[in-house]
RNA sequence: GGGAGCUUAGCUCAGUUGGUUCAGAGCAUCUGCCUUACAAGCAGAGGGUCGUUGGUUCGAAUCCAACAGUUCCCA
């Protein structure tokens, strides 16, 4: 079969995952074998693949192929999320081109938009991955709104509800007056921004002239002011305690109030408080059982509460409130000011701080063994380092707001009666039965009940999701959840870990009695080379899928994995794909050597093919033993590149070049047929990484039935080696460098034969183990062991043994006696710190014995060194 | 303002319990090669006061303290 010069992945790719996908290799069903599973972190199905998934996913595909050929019954289970906020406001907008408001429309009606549009979009993703190579069991694909996730999220709400754990209350929320929604404080963004701070004054309550001046930064917030606070350490308002003040234009009369919150630094070091519109005031305003006056209307407008300006924006107030505040006389002076305001995370919009009425999850409780089963690493966190974060976080945890004011999402199973009080039940009809049983209202019709309009937070589905993507909300006992829970490992980034992860932990906890996941990876952010994050926004990211058609989708995978150590940012440069793709290449070109050979069954096997089988053998043992090493401590990166230099510097480099016959002849039978073994080998080892090139290579090698698959085979273990030959071997690298840049300095050609002459010092027998490689390596025809140095050669010494090679033509004497005199000195330099430590009493007395042995041995064998330079510098310049 | 982390070669990073060839890897760079698998390549080489200062120790990239720079989290 010709095999072409260059590799063509786009060609193998798809023929190699339609291959996998039809043999249904991905799939997983119960049986008796370990499990290994891994969810997918849901991508949200308003996305589109961007290069923080293709890292987050090569991971976990590398994970899931090596556990599945380890022999576990592997299932990666894919999905999406319904992301109510970003998929209701694409919708919203998309109904906005057609002319079409989402107030004309009934919820049912929208709802339907969001379903047509969910099945349009909602699965780019997904499609994505396939090119990727992603082995998930596709036909358990899971969305978070389907079926049985939907009610599992109603029933976890009802049960929470049960046991006192969610309630509704009025509390400070972070509201998005352009989506007109809450948001949890994870969706709002802080950014800088330049402001101003306002100096305004406040004439004291029964004066005619006395002020008092308090500096803020939302001058149109004093609408609701209900107080004025001062520090009560503070000796410069003495005078002002007990007394009031009065709001300027409104004269409304508020208290004046102590509180050690005010920092006496800052601004006047007299804080205005408007308990409705900011957390802090709201606090103080708790602590001093002030009132709340909530001036703004839902949308950012103010309401009639304001008395003023009513139905204006807030923007617009507080540039006119800035002018009639001065034409009153009570602006003192503005500054220039930067200060961090919230911003929605999916408007940009300035996150209005404001009382409303919302469904929380308390927290605490369920906090406290989530914190412990990551502390005792019961869950285990990769790099640890986020322990400290996740800790602090769960040690400060505020009850979760978990209830949205949009209609895509599960709507809230909570039912408002006549009475004014409400039931939460699973459905309508429970709700009635219970409104009936709870309320004696035995009439109760189910048009009587009002269900929530809200739905919930995306999240309070997501946390759900190793257990409800198994139904085992709904199920506890079914098979899959019994034998798929707990999964193995989460692949995800830090940014999610307390939303996410941390709410994942207690979920598991709270239902299964068990966490969800042994081992969290987090992974670093993508960024470009300006170190900014990827973004659509920003336009830095490259089309993934236009990576993989340029450098084939093993080559991306291989480009992500190189530099991404845990919980580290990936830089991202091209580069490194080019890097993957250039890897693919040379074990391309290792196969096409190999297949290109002709065997000949009568040859015998030389001796040079036979150590270097042993040596690869023992070094393929030595990187496998690395391999697993490194998995085992999830450092993915780093057993990439032991495969890589195994590969491309072992395999390819040295062994490849060491057994190859002379051009244009032919090979042995058990060299020819004990390397092809070795590449088998090395295909598997490799296919987690690249799954398809190995794939490919496996059925060039040696013919294969067309069913079988490399992907399901056993994943090489590791074996005893022969870690003595390994050091042999490494001396003779030495040699083989050593000779090369000889060849290189004296302008030898490959092609001119050469000889060796080798001398043993401090009574060293020969070792000929690798003589016969030396020789075929070099070009060298002679090797000889002498007992005298060898004149008119040029001579190099690795550890204590010289080498000559005798030159035709006389040696440049000038050129060796600088070099060796250059090493002497080097090696004297050594030799005087080791004799320094030596020297040193205690050092000798308190340094443990084998340390000391080592120094001295270092001692011993620069002495000797030192000798045979001296002698050959003496034969030199004889 | 409170907390956590990071700083090792031009770049991205390893470096476990303080002690071997502890100062490493990959990429990039430089030099020489189109040597019949591979120029998407081969062979060779150079490159770091381990952020700064001080301390502990026989011995510090590693432990401690302060400082500088930087990143993240919380407010």
């Amino acid at each position: 079969m010709e095999i072409p010069s260059k590799y063509n992945p786009a060609a193998t790719e798809e023929k190699w995952y339609s291959f996998w996908m039809e043999k249904g290799f991905f799939k997983s069903v119960p049986d008796d074998r370990e499990p290994y599973v891994i969810v997918i972190p849901p991508p949200n199905v308003t996305g589109v693949l961007h290069m923080g998934h293709m890292l987050n996913n090569t991971l976990q595909d590398v994970l899931a192929r090596r556990a599945r050929m380890q022999g576990k019954n592997t299932l990666w289970l894919p999905g999406t999320d319904h992301a109510s906020i970003a998929t209701e406001a694409k919708v919203v907008g998309k109904l906005r081109e057609q002319g079409i408001k989402k107030s004309d429309l009934s919820r049912d009606q929208f709802l339907e938009h969001a379903w047509d549009w969910k099945e349009k979009h909602g699965g780019i993703i997904l499609e994505q991955l396939k090119k990727l190579g992603a082995s998930c069991d596709w036909d358990r694909t899971r969305f978070t709104m389907d079926e049985a996730l939907y009610e599992s999220v109603i029933d976890v709400f009802v049960d929470l509800f049960n046991k006192g754990l969610i309630y509704r209350g009025v509390r400070m929320v972070n509201w998005d007056p352009k989506a007109l929604t809450a948001l949890s404080d994870e969706e709002v963004i802080y950014k800088e921004v330049q402001s101003k701070l306002y100096y305004l004054r406040y004439q004291i309550d029964g004066t005619a002239d006395e002020w008092v001046t308090i500096a803020t930064t939302r001058p149109e917030t004093i609408l609701g002011d209900t107080a004025v606070c001062i520090n009560p350490n503070d000796d410069r308002f003495k005078a002002l305690r007990g007394k009031r003040v009065l709001v300027p234009l409104l004269n409304r009369s508020v208290p004046i109030i102590e509180d050690e919150y005010v920092d006496m630094e800052f601004g006047t070091g007299c804080l205005k408080i408007t308990p409705a519109h900011d957390i802090n005031d709201y606090e103080i305003g708790i602590r001093h059982k002030l009132e709340s006056i909530d001036i703004f209307n839902d949308n950012g407008t103010l309401s009639e509460k304001a008395e003023l300006y009513i139905g204006e924006d807030r923007f617009d107030v507080r540039k006119k409130i800035v002018k009639d505040l001065e034409a009153a006389g009570n602006l003192v002076k503005i500054e220039d000011y930067v200060n961090k305001v919230g911003f929605s995370e999916r408007t940009d919009e300035v996150i209005e701080p404001k009382l409303s009425l919302q469904w929380f999850l308390k927290m605490e409780e369920m906090a406290k063994p989530a914190l412990e089963v990551v502390m005792n690493d019961t869950v285990q966190f990769h790099p640890a380092k986020f322990k400290n974060t996740y800790r602090h976080w769960m040690e400060n945890v505020r009850d979760w707001c978990i209830s949205r004011q949009l209609w895509w999402g599960q709507r809230i199973p909570a039912w408002y009666l006549p009475n004014g009080e409400f039931v939460v039940a699973k459905n309508e009809t429970a709700a009635l039965q219970m409104a009936k049983e709870k309320y004696n209202l035995t009439d109760l019709k189910p048009e009587d009940m009002k269900q929530d309009e809200d739905v919930l937070d995306t999240w309070f589905s997501s946390w759900l999701w190793p257990i409800s993507v198994f139904d085992g909300i709904r199920n506890p006992d079914n098979d899959d959840i019994k034998y798929y829970y707990p999964t193995n490992d989460l692949v995800t980034a830090p940014e999610i870990l307390f939303f996410w992860v941390a709410r994942m932990i207690m979920a598991g906890l709270e239902y299964r009695n068990e966490v969800p996941f042994k081992n969290v990876y987090l992974t670093g952010i993508v960024r470009d080379k300006l170190g900014r994050k990827m973004s659509k926004s920003l336009g830095n990211s490259p089309d993934p899928i236009e990576l993989i058609e340029k450098y084939g989708a093993d080559g991306v995978r291989v480009g992500m994995l190189l530099t991404s150590p845990a919980g580290n940012d990936l830089p991202f440069d091209e580069g490194l794909c080019e890097q993957g793709r250039n890897f693919s290449n040379k074990v391309w070109n290792a196969l096409r050597l190999v297949k290109g050979w002709t065997v000949d069954e009568k040859i015998e096997q030389p001796d040079y093919a036979k150590i270097s089988l042993q040596w690869f053998e023992s070094q393929m043992n030595a990187a496998i033993e690395l391999i697993d090493d490194h998995f085992s401590k999830y450092r993915i990166s780093d057993a990439l590149m032991a495969v890589y230099k195994l590969v491309w510097d072992d395999f390819c480099s040295w062994y490849l070049e060491m057994i190859k016959p002379a051009y244009q002849k032919p090979i042995d039978k058990q060299t020819y047929e004990t390397t092809v073994a070795y590449f088998e080998k090395l295909m598997r080892l490799i296919h987690p990484f690249m799954p398809f090139i190995s794939e490919e290579i496996w059925h060039h090698l040696e013919e294969r039935p067309a069913e079988e698959s490399i992907m399901v085979l056993e994943m090489p273990g590791v074996k005893p080696f022969d870690k003595v030959l390994l050091d042999r071997f490494a001396k003779e690298e030495e040699v083989v460098v050593a000779l090369r840049k000889l060849r290189a300095d004296k302008n030898i050609p490959n092609k001119t034969a050469i000889d060796l002459f080798i001398r043993k010092n401090n009574d060293e027998k020969p070792d000929h183990t690798f003589d016969p490689v030396i020789m075929k390596l070099c070009n060298v025809c002679e090797i000889n062991y002498v007992k005298d140095k060898v004149a008119n050669a040029v001579s190099f010494i690795v550890g204590a043994t010289e080498f000559y090679v005798p030159l035709g033509e006389s040696i440049d004497v000038e050129a060796e006696v600088a070099k060796l005199e250059e090493e002497l000195k080097y090696t004297k330099g050594f030799l005087i710190s080791v004799d320094k430590k030596l020297s040193n009493e205690r050092f000798v007395n308190n340094a443990p014995a084998d340390v000391v042995n080592k120094e001295r041995k270092k001692k011993a064998d620069a002495e000797a060194r030192i000798g045979i330079i001296e002698e050959q510098l003496a034969g030199l310049k004889g």
